[in-house]
RNA sequence: GGGAGAGUGGCGAAAUGGCAGACGCGCGGGUCUUAGGAGCCCGUGGAGCAAUCCUUGCGGGUUCGAGUCCCGCCUCUCCCA
């Protein structure tokens, strides 16, 4: 028995040495056919990491490491997504500059990162909150303004006002601000966007390049995007001669144009404006849009709640029957989708037909329901419900008979030909709001001119450096950045007089939206990253990252790798060819883990008892990569006395193995040792394909232990054969190599106790021999109809005829048989015999 | 409401359509020990004295054979609205 194994002694001697030897820098000139990138999302430093990143991190180092064995180039690199409204919180609540507050946790989240030992390329280290980094985020914000992609507008926006912001949509989580939770209102304000809707059509067809994305992102981001597919139709009416209405309606469902009894159109919109203004109903239009603005998006768009609405006292002649169709406000629409205004279709359509009902309006059947359909009457006014299906049309003029599938395309020609619509697509994603009424951002690199209007900052002036002379930290519903005359005063780059600098601070998603070409050229001072650099290792072959981030940051990383293709920086149209998520890390209770509910786990106290291989064998044996795994302090425990178990067995082996050469292939003789081969062999061969596939770290951890537990005694081995102590230094060397990546510190240290020299993680990962994974013999199962009778031993790779002859020597078997002759018998080579009778 | 995924011992889990529960945790027993909350060894899905029977959320189906494939349910989780 060996010595207790320091681990904290030898995880810091490893990490000295890994810096010393630069072992995971990557070259700067790859060689094409060996450059991999490696990438995880990099981090929020808002406070010390959590076990979500510890995981996260984790299973990157173990695929790095396992590459560099491979003889790979490899890039894998991090930094820190450092700007966001945290930091401002943290000043607010204790007066702690957000650049300190910032830095601090990046000294703290980057020291257990160190104390992970994880292969992390830092010379390539960014950091979006400082101005070399976000100088080029300014850059890519103009290089989105050359080519039409920014505009302004003034829009309803979310706004919060407890923390006295603006937020984007997907910080509103259930109607609420995402940081506080308290309910969001609508506020006008000026805002910039980013027109990624131009993008959206090419967004959704990139996803079908993309096999090795997992499904459920790929769907998602389907569904985010939202196309649809129909007609934009007009319905108009005379109205007062300086005042015509006329309102567009987008629907996907033309077919049910002869069904429309009312239109229905947003309260915000502008037609629901101009109705709560002059319309006959105008004073009973205002009241209701005063109240459907209190209300947020979810409850009004919720199915099961009651349809609410008011009649305008507008009515608009049908295009094609001219019967006048009455128009109401109702804050089931939205002003934001499509056009704000919907054709109500209270027959084929389930929120219509609700609010038909109490409104009282007519229903006008124009999809017949299959013959026989329950509840679908000849009599519409008994209909349970909606008939929304496609079917055999009606009451249509000249489509009746047609099937509404089939009809559609030429409806929409027919609505052209008359002048009534148009064919038309729609997206659900929306242009990105990104301005925020923010300090702790990049700047906007815009200037507000009397004169000449909004003017560019150029590019020769960038970064536009963020003032860090604030001490007041309190929202005032405008920017911080306003209150900083010396920020805001500048001149017009157009005309030199006296201008004002754009207050406004950037959305974070736009400094994560880039970060994956900056790692390639980190320090070039003129471009985010040289065409050259960008060419020798984009796109990411592998990016590591949470499912959380499907919509949000995929997305728009997305976009703007195809907006840098465009502009001809870099020539890949996608940013990552596969895509990863690991599972969440719950608490033993299988909760997430939070501050409020006090279950943190803290990796840099895990490790500083367990270690930190014992702390990654622990994560990678709970359970496979991608599944969500309950943190538990036993399984770590178990971890740590596994380090302890290889490290006692291979100290116990070094004279053993010491006597062979290193490239030696055992030739076994005895079973014994024919069993040490296999499991070793075995343990090599599940970690290679959970490498190559998917990441499940687990099932090869299960074939360590088993290795493990089968090893005999060193004692007894020194009689063995000189073949058979030969395969015992073979599999000694092959496990310390194949579990090196999973435990990198325990397996260096190893490493060097067999005599090996520099790194382990420069020896070449090993190839395993299919032929030590052969049993001689294999024990089978008999079955009689399927169900196991007996179990027989036969040889490996024995005939079908030897297979049922074995069988046939079993007791049991020939009892159950008794004396039948079986019809048929199913043979399957060294699993079953299955005799059917 | 829409989308995605998951249901297997006390627990985490494993299983190219072929012996369900590998491996670990926990638990029980043994051993070493002044001691054991360390180490090592043995046992451990359920019922039964046993032969044997039952067992992968529920119900059907395909198949010689289903945890795995198909159809219909139930429950849970995540994402979106």
């Amino acid at each position: 028995m060996g010595d207790r194994y320091d681990f904290t002694a030898t995880e810091r001697k490893w990490q000295e040495r890994w810096d010393a030897l630069g072992l995971f820098l990557a070259p700067e000139k790859p060689r094409p056919d060996r450059a991999f990138y490696l990438l995880e999302m990099f981090a929020y430093p808002s406070g010390d990491l959590h076990m979500g990143h510890f995981r996260n991190y984790g299973i990157g180092d173990a695929v790095g490491r396992f590459l560099l064995m491979n003889g790979k180039d490899v890039l894998h690199p991090f930094g820190w997504d450092a700007f966001g409204l945290p930091a401002e919180g943290a000043a607010i609540k204790r007066g702690v500059h957000p650049r300190d507050w910032t830095l601090g946790n990046i000294a703290q989240s980057k020291s257990t990162l160190k104390a992970m030992g994880i292969a992390y390329d830092w010379s390539r280290e960014i950091t979006t909150c400082l101005p070399d980094y976000y100088k080029f985020t300014q850059w890519m914000f103009l290089l989105l303004h050359r080519r039409g992609l920014v505009y302004r507008k003034n829009a309803p926006v979310n706004w919060c006002g407890t923390c006295n912001t603006v937020l984007a949509n997907e910080q509103v989580e259930q109607g609420t601000c995402w940081r506080c939770h308290n309910p969001v209102a609508k506020r006008e304000l000026e805002q910039w966007y980013v027109r990624i809707t131009d993008y959206a059509q090419r967004l959704l067809d990139g996803l079908d390049t993309l096999p090795q994305w997992p499904a459920s992102t790929l769907a998602a981001q389907r569904n985010w995007i939202g196309r649809s597919e129909g007609a934009e139709i007009r319905f108009a009416a005379p109205g007062p001669a300086a005042n015509p209405i006329s309102i567009e309606v987008f629907t996907t469902r033309p077919d049910t144009l002869w069904g429309v009894t009312f239109l229905s159109v947003a309260p915000e919109s502008e037609i629901g404006r101009r109705a709560a203004a002059t319309a006959p109903n105008a004073a009973a239009v205002a009241a209701y849009a005063a109240e459907a603005e209190r209300r947020t998006e979810i409850e009004r768009t919720a199915a099961d709640r009651e349809k609410t609405g008011v009649a305008t006292g507008w009515h608009v002649a049908h295009p094609c029957t001219g019967a006048p169709i009455p128009v109401y406000v109702a804050d089931y629409v939205l002003a934001t989708y499509g056009t704000g205004a919907v054709m109500g279709v209270p027959a084929h359509d389930e929120r219509d037909f609700v609010f038909a009902r109490k409104m009282g309006l007519p229903l006008q059947v124009v999809v017949l329901p299959p013959t026989g359909a329950e509840g679908f009457t000849g009599d519409v006014a008994t209909w349970p419900t909606a008939w929304t299906a496609p079917g055999v049309m009606t009451a249509s003029a000249p489509f009746d008979g047609r099937h509404s599938d089939e009809a559609i395309p030429a409806i929409v020609a027919w609505l052209a030909e008359q002048g009534f619509g148009r064919p038309k697509v729609t997206f659900k994603l929306r242009d990105w709001l990104i301005s925020r009424q923010r300090y702790w951002g990049c700047p906007i690199p815009m200037i507000h001119c009397a004169t000449c209007g909004v003017v560019p900052v150029p590019d020769e002036q960038l970064p536009v450096l963020l003032p860090e002379t604030i001490t007041n930290w309190i929202p005032k519903g405008r920017s911080p950045l306003a209150d900083v005359p010396e920020f805001v005063a500048t001149t017009c780059p157009k005309c030199g007089a006296a201008a004002q600098r754009d207050v406004d601070t950037m959305d974070t998603f736009i400094d994560s939206s880039w970060y994956h070409l900056r790692y390639v050229d980190p320090r070039n001072t003129t471009l985010p990253c040289s065409r050259e650099a960008a060419d020798a290792w984009l796109p990411i072959d592998l990016y590591i990252g949470g499912p959380e981030h499907a919509n949000g940051h995929c997305l728009y990383f997305r976009f703007f790798t195809k907006v840098m293709k465009d502009a001809g920086y870099i020539d890949v149209d996608e940013p990552a060819v596969r895509l990863f998520h690991h599972g969440m890390v719950l608490d033993p209770q299988g909760r997430r883990m939070s501050k409020s509910l006090g279950n943190l786990v803290s990796p840099i106290d895990m490790m500083r008892e367990f270690g930190s291989d014992a702390s990654r064998i622990a994560m990678f044996f709970f359970a496979p990569s991608d599944a969500a795994i309950s943190w538990s302090e036993d399984g770590v425990q178990g971890a740590k006395k596994l380090v302890q178990r290889v490290f006692d067995l291979v100290t116990d082996f070094v004279d053993v193995v010491a006597a062979f050469p290193v490239d030696v292939v055992g030739a076994p003789s005895s079973s014994s040792a024919k069993d040490v081969r296999r499991a070793a062999h075995e343990v090599l061969r599940r970690f290679d394909s959970a490498f190559r596939g998917d990441l499940a770290l687990n099932t090869g951890i299960a074939a360590v232990y088993e290795l493990l537990n089968l090893f005999p005694k060193a004692a007894d081995v020194a009689a063995w054969s000189q073949g058979d102590r030969a395969t015992v230094a073979e599999s000694i060397r092959l496990l310390v190599k194949a579990l090196a990546p999973v435990a990198p510190h325990l397996c260096e240290e190893l490493h060097e106790r067999l005599g090996g020299t520099g790194s382990v993680f420069r020896e070449a990962w090993p190839t395993f021999d299919p032929a030590a994974l052969r049993r001689d013999e294999v024990e089978i199962a008999v079955q009689v109809n399927g169900k196991i009778k007996a179990r027989v031993t036969v040889a490996t790779g024995a005939t079908d005829a030897a297979h049922e002859a074995a069988a046939m020597t079993s007791d049991v078997l020939l009892s159950s048989l008794g004396g039948k002759t079986a019809k048929r018998v199913v043979v399957v080579k060294g699993r079953l015999v299955n005799f059917i009778v």
